[in-house]
DNA sequence: TTGTAAGCGTTATCAA
DNA sequence: TTGATAACGCTTACAA
């Protein structure tokens, strides 16, 4: 049972006194063995418990069963729960997954490419918004790939995420039922695409309400803390005050509330505020934050699933798959103060 | 450049005009090829492209480069900045880092057992407190492994953590030292050794000061939030109460600011809280939590660096190493109020 | 210092 | 339905 070294494919095809051509077969394409040849090999794989080789299978084969996972960020706590998803999907149909992260650093990226190249990885999987390879990617084979929360830039990779810009209604469209009419938007000016589709959502909804944004309180940041923060600062500079402040995601918000608080303001009393992603943080802030929900878990099974197909069917069944995101209420938002009715 | 299938050793000796057996040995010990030919291998290898072959090295040498991570959860957000340091190591020193996650399962913890047995990893990296593969674990050759946070129940395997019971002397200290005398621990009764060494910390810092642990004010709980809110309630129903409460984690500990803050008190000033880990939330509460930090990255990167020694060797330097944790004062903790002085 | 050749454990082709 | 065998790309005795 537990010799020192593991059972091989001649070790069963001996055992079950067949050749190791048909111990192959009785595994792989078992319809093709006579069924009293198959019962000798399974009971041969079960006494000399037997796995096959996945080094000498993927070298044969020319592919492995590996995904590579690239992001820039693997300690960014929002990647885990996509993590979880993808790892699930991808076990459950034989595959493993490999961990990468970048820092946005081409040299690292570089490696992972040399990575890919010396056929460590069947697929990809890519959370960057750009291929993370420098250059080289264009002259890079890829292996089939899929994107997490946005197309990758200069490929046309499929990829998985969310609907923005139904996402950002949800919240405008909650801010506005409250009865807030000047409602800032604090973006993030970074040309990530799922940024500017949130921004979208936030004009739509205004157009809708027939309020129309006002540009003054349309505020650019980089999606920090820090940013959330300043954003609220320049607001005050101007004196240009809304009612409520929708963010472009949770950072900006904590840095909002943050920037409220430090002036004395009570959130949800004084100012509404919404985010958006539901990051981990977001029900301990307080008040705790009302928010837009990333089935996260879900966006990582959803691109593994896409990416098995494409390594399957080498045909991207759809080329984007945009998950419904949900409004999460807590308490940072609720109607203007009496200033502003 | 760019052709349609990656180049092999074989390639790289046609254009060096050399054989493949003299390519191998310009990359991997090319102190034994005369410094001409390695010149020519060097320049036929930048003008392929080449990429050693994972696959067929792996094979040949019979071991691979991947090192599997098993970890229980890996959408605890403490898990991914340890994943940091896990991977930085690694493929600095050539490895990739496979991830798996058994959510206590025993089944799924049987997938990765074959997953090992298949050769698929050189080393395991294990982050729960016992081997996750069941009964098959005693009988099944595991490769060279080490322990995140302890020691590894059913098996003699080396493992990287803090030094839990330093950890919880500085937070009883500090306590202590604000002027606490009746401190409350809030334990975690399952059989984590961590948790074990936190509350003799605690001991061991009230016997130094003299009081002794009153064994009416320690509870043990589970480490969820919901068990730190739970133990407030019991205190307050057996009206037995501290002055202070020192948590076996962040969870417990954001589970009695709630208990305490739904009863109407404040945290600092009715009473203190402690916690140990330092989760990413712990920023946000409110008060932020003074607590123990653990340093994750580089606790992964020890852990790391202590397999690859492992695998080289074979022999481990040593079998426990144990990281310095620091105290990180926030805003929960002050001088007991009016009513115990 | 270099080349020849065996072999790692599979899968797939071909013949029986 | 089964078996013999070549090939996947590499490393490493062993020989030259």
């Amino acid at each position: 049972m537990s010799n020192s070294t593991p059972a091989t494919i001649e070790d069963v095809a001996r055992i079950a006194e067949v050749s190791i051509a048909t111990v192959s077969r009785a595994i792989h394409t078992p319809e093709k063995v006579a069924n009293s040849t198959r019962l000798k090999v399974n009971q041969a794989i079960a006494i000399t418990g037997y796995t096959t080789n996945a080094m000498a299978r993927s070298l044969r084969l020319g592919r492995s069963n590996m995904i590579l996972v690239v992001a820039p960020d693997i300690g960014d706590p929002n990647f885990s729960n996509i993590l979880v998803g993808l790892e699930n999907e991808a076990r459950s149909h034989g595959y493993g997954v490999l961990i990468g992260h970048t820092q946005n650093d081409p040299q690292r990226g570089l490696e992972y490419l040399k990575f890919l190249n010396s056929n460590q990885a069947a697929g990809l999987i890519l959370f960057t918004g750009i291929l993370p390879f420098g250059h080289q990617a264009m002259t890079a084979r890829l292996p089939p790939s899929v994107g997490v929360f946005e197309p990758v830039f200069n490929g046309g990779i499929p990829y998985v995420g969310v609907d923005d810009i139904e996402g950002a209604r949800k919240a405008i469209d909650l801010l506005i039922a409250e009865g807030h009419r000047k409602i800032a938007f604090v973006g993030d000016s970074r040309t990530r695409l799922a940024h500017r589709r949130r921004r979208m959502g936030y004009e739509a909804g205004m157009d809708a309400a027939g309020i129309g944004a006002d540009l003054r309180i349309v505020l650019e940041g980089d999606g920090t803390i820090e940013s959330g923060r300043l954003a609220v600062e320049q607001l005050f500079m101007r004196d240009t005050l809304p009612s409520a402040f929708m963010c472009v995601n949770d950072q900006t918000a904590i840095g909002v509330m943050i920037g409220l608080g430090a002036r004395g303001y009570d959130v949800p009393r004084d100012f509404s505020v919404t985010g958006f992603d539901d990051v981990p943080q977001a029900v301990f802030t307080s008040p705790a934050l009302t928010t837009i929900r990333q089935p996260r878990t879900l966006i990582g099974k959803h691109a593994m699933a896409l990416l098995l197909e494409l390594l399957s069917d080498g045909q991207p069944a759809e080329t984007e798959i945009l998950l419904r995101p949900d409004l999460v209420v807590r308490n940072s938002v609720s109607a203007p103060s009496r200033a502003w009715r």
